[in-house]
DNA sequence: TTCGTTAGATGCAACTTGCACCTAGGTGTC
DNA sequence: GACACCTAGGTGCAAGTTGCATCTAACGAA
């Protein structure tokens, strides 16, 4: 599970799914549109994370040099790269509910101490 | 932000807070109950991450040995403490819907990638 | 005295990150 | 031509983080 932290690699394969193809200039523009944290994504970390998913064969690429510019390497989604796209959704939809359901526990906790405990009873753990 | 990644320090902030003190042992049994992601946390992770909240004044601790047992050193919130946890509250709160809203988008380009454009554009982007 | 449990901690190799920097193709302009 | 600037993809390195193994030590039970 690599760079969970900013969650550069969800992202990066859903962009890829939704244009077909792109390269890492582009996407980096993108990344920040859907970015799941304020934190900023630096060049370099999306570089090094596409050439890891393309190591690990989550995505193929291949040079386009036909448009005027210095050659970019086209990258897009390989079948294993789908799926990993589709378990980071299973992974990301636990977690949101989880944290949801943290949140909600812990401001409980937070605005009324004294009667937190009969409420973490009534909701429950974490899923 | 440290620890983000396992979300070690809001969960060990919110049992600080619901218990009023506790000792690195004793946490790291809960932590499991209230882990944002299925992985698991390491001990060592557990009493530095402890270390690191205390010298960033968010806990503050002192040792217990009236008990039989090796010594426990106890740790308790301080009001930056509780500030932290409630800035962690908000951040996650973020996240978590970020997360639930990323998914749903990708889903949709999942299941039905001839018109996933149209549901991006009503749907707008990401919080 | 030896073992198991509780409790806290460290050493180290491996990995990740952020920042600075580099290479290189192309365009505009003086 | 000389230069600045934009596009595009990278690398080097110091600093930080993590996981695993290991260590110390107090106490109770056999």
């Amino acid at each position: 599970m690599g760079n969970l932290y900013r969650f550069v690699e969800p992202v990066l394969l859903f962009l890829l799914k939704r244009k077909g193809h792109s390269y890492g200039y582009e996407l980096s523009g993108q990344l920040t549109e859907f970015a799941l944290t304020d934190a900023e994504i630096e060049a370099a970390a999306l570089y090094r994370t596409l050439r890891q998913l393309e190591k690990n064969g989550f995505v193929r690429s291949e040079w386009d040099s036909g448009h005027g510019g210095p050659a970019r390497r086209l990258y897009m989604l390989t079948e294993q790269g789908e799926e990993h796209l589709d378990e980071w959704l299973a992974v990301l939809d636990h977690m949101s509910k989880s944290m949801a359901h943290f949140v909600d526990v812990a401001r409980v906790a937070l605005v009324e101490p004294e009667t937190h405990e009969e409420v973490v009873a009534v909701t429950g753990g974490l899923g």
